[in-house]
RNA sequence: GGAUCGGUAGUUCAGUUGGUUAGAAUGCCGCCCUGUCACGGCGGAGGUCGCGGGUUCGAGUCCCGUCCGGUCCGCCA
């Protein structure tokens, strides 16, 4: 046995007890003639004394940082508590010790402060995840897996493996392939989300499925997007969308309890599409604070009813031929940031600055400084009159001392840049609180969306999701056909709503769903609305089709992005930190050096010949 | 596919208008120190300034190309 106990345990209560512990030397702290050296493990740190009458020893083996050690003595008081550790009342004093591996000098320090770059971290993980911060990650982590398993195990959920190596259907996201020697010239695809096999898992009868299931997209990653990532799946029978909302609100707050301590009582809000854009420009609004977007194309002070918010205006509005910023905008938005109105040029130069980088892409920005006198300061006080000025404030719901900014464009480049300004302005006030969180379920998107490449529709979420059954109707009724592709939103499909859903928290999508169509002729009528021919949709889905023949119940799901949600709920921007062993920005694991060439023999066994450019 | 920021000691970074021997902190090595816990003190080693080319009397610094990394847009049903 090496060790008796963890360097995490040992208390006051341990007193004279002798002990063998094992673990990483973090530091040895050499004092005349006693040593200190902190032994570190998963558990924690214990500080061990080593006397005078081990200096021979320590000199016949020194101890160096990372150094693999064992040792065995008895536990102490300390004559100097340290009030910082959990262990910081005891020490060991240390009777023998052994060197069980020694160490190289670590290329960075084991610390939660580390001195190391994120390069240098990603070659040597298995060293940065020894550090607490990554260590901690990983806890939280296994925690919310098992939260999730918990309840819906709870639930009557059970957990089904489905296959990795499947058929490639190039809908949407780039497939992984991977070449089959068996079957020279074919290829299985990774699955990019188990839907199709859960859907017939559904077919089966296994009315509750869930599984906590790796994803693989060959896309280009971000900060919070991997090439493989980590979803809960999960897909119930006999439900209707409330059913399913219930259900995982439930999972997801109890999550929060068993994660955060956090009881998250208070129903979820739930809001469609059209309203999420409307009021905040996205699709995945962060709730916690207002600063609801104005819309300022006057007289309407809002889009004109039933057109799509990303559909832009056609009529003239009064804020044009005035020669100023708004002329010819084919949208002009407004938020009104409370508090602001005393931001000095320096700072409102800044905020234009900000919403002219190229990732934002404005032209300028205006602005209206509501001054504590009831007057007002705007950058367009030249073009307009005070009453016009007065009305643009009042359209964004400003008050006295704040501070009314406005984009205007473009309609969807403005709507994405006001959202993007709303974010970074409640940043910077402080209203994106780090321990606040905030559900909200987005309902009712769009079914299509209109792919101006192949001037065709293409499902939104995807193909396999129900229209509302009151757009049914309007699908079965017309022809997907688009004539006239400067027009597609005047076009019936435009304005088919989708049984899907969002679960949006803090502003960052963790879960989407639907409920899914489990008709035969609906779902052949949704394959051909995307283009899809007779063959086409038998060669891909022809075992989904056919299993709708044989009893399919009504049915939906949801996944949930779990390398997200950790990440959320760990508080940090990006999932690489929640991700054991993660690749880099170019899709690269820098530790393992892949992607690499394979030998010519393996080739030759694929039958694959290489053909680069 | 595109934009943008970065690459200087083991590590994190500074390096002025192009000008003598490229610095700091930390880590590492040695010596001293019996209560440290970010220990302290003294001393030391450590650099192809990512790589290639160009401009110049002279390049870490300017220009071009390239590689690597970060962030973002496109993309991500």
């Amino acid at each position: 046995m090496y060790r008796t106990h963890t360097c995490g345990e040992l208390r006051s209560t341990h007193i004279q007890q002798t002990v063998t512990l094992a673990g990483w030397v973090q530091t040895v702290r050499k004092f005349g003639a006693i040593t200190f050296v902190d032994l570190r493990d998963r558990y924690g740190i214990t500080q061990l004394l080593m006397g005078e009458e081990l200096n021979t020893l320590l000199d016949q083996n020194p101890l160096g940082r990372e150094f693999v050690i064992q040792a065995t003595g008895t536990v102490s008081e300390r004559s100097n508590k340290n009030p910082n550790m959990p262990t910081g009342d005891i020490e060991i004093a240390v009777q023998s010790f052994t060197i069980l591996n020694k160490s190289a000098v670590p290329p960075f320090t084991i610390q939660d402060d580390t001195d190391g770059g994120d390069d240098l971290r990603m070659k040597f993980r298995y060293l940065d995840l020894r550090r607490n911060a990554i260590k901690k990650n990983m806890e939280l982590r296994y925690a919310v897996n098992r939260a999730a398993r918990n309840y819906l195990h709870q639930k009557q959920f059970i957990d089904i493996e489905t296959p990795f190596l499947i058929k490639s259907t190039p809908e949407g996201a780039r497939d992984f392939v991977v070449p089959s020697r068996m079957n020279p010239g074919e290829f299985y695809a990774l699955p990019q989300s188990p839907q199709t096999f859960k859907q017939l898992l559904m077919v089966s009868g296994y009315d509750r499925y869930y599984q906590v299931v790796k994803c693989f997209r060959d896309e280009d990653l971000r900060a919070d997007r991997q090439p493989e990532f980590t979803q809960i799946d999960c897909e119930m029978a006999f439900v209707q969308q409330d059913d399913i909302l219930d259900m995982f609100e439930g999972m997801i707050k109890s999550i929060f309890k068993e994660v955060r301590n956090i009881d998250y009582t208070e129903p979820v809000e739930r809001m469609s599409w059209e309203d999420a854009m409307w009021t905040y420009g996205i699709d995945k609004p962060d709730i916690r604070f207002g600063m609801k977007l104005a819309n300022l194309n006057f007289p309407q002070h809002t889009f004109p009813a039933k057109q799509s918010p990303l559909g832009g205006l056609a009529s003239a509005s009064p804020l044009w031929g005035v020669g100023g910023p708004f002329d010819q905008a084919e949208t002009v938005l407004a938020i009104a940031v409370p508090g602001c109105s005393e931001y000095s040029r320096k700072q409102t130069d800044e905020l234009t600055e900000w919403v002219k980088r190229p990732q934002i892409g404005m032209k300028g920005m205006v602005y209206i400084k509501c001054n504590a006198d009831g007057t007002y300061k705007s950058t367009v006080d030249k073009f307009y009159s005070h009453e016009i000025i007065k009305s643009i404030a009042d359209a964004a719901g400003a008050q006295i001392g704040d501070l009314v900014l406005i984009l205007a464009g473009a309609e969807e480049r403005t709507r994405k840049a006001i959202s993007e300004l709303r974010l970074e302005m409640g940043k910077r006030l402080g209203l994106r609180k780090e321990n606040e969180f905030k559900l909200l379920w987005v309902m009712d998107f769009p079914l299509f969306e209109y792919d101006e490449e192949g001037n065709r529709w293409v499902a939104r979420h995807h193909p396999f999701t129900s229209p509302k059954p009151s757009d049914i109707e309007t699908m079965i009724n017309h022809d997907p056909k688009i004539e006239n592709a400067a027009e597609y939103l005047k076009h019936p499909y435009a304005n088919i709503k989708a049984n899907a859903y969002d679960m949006v928290l803090n502003g960052n999508e963790i879960g989407g769903g639907s409920i899914r169509i489990f008709q035969r002729d609906l779902q052949e009528k949704m394959f051909a609305a995307l283009g899809m021919s007779k063959d086409e949709q038998q060669h891909k889905f022809g075992f989904l089709l056919g299993a709708f023949e044989y009893g399919a119940p009504p049915h939906g799901g949801i996944a949930f992005g779990f390398d997200r949600l950790c990440a959320i709920l760990g508080g940090s921007e990006s999932i690489r930190d929640f991700i054991a062993f993660p690749k880099n920005n170019s899709g690269r694991d820098v530790m393992l050096d892949a992607p690499a060439t394979i030998d010519e023999s393996q080739l030759k066994e694929l039958q694959i010949k290489l053909n680069l450019q």
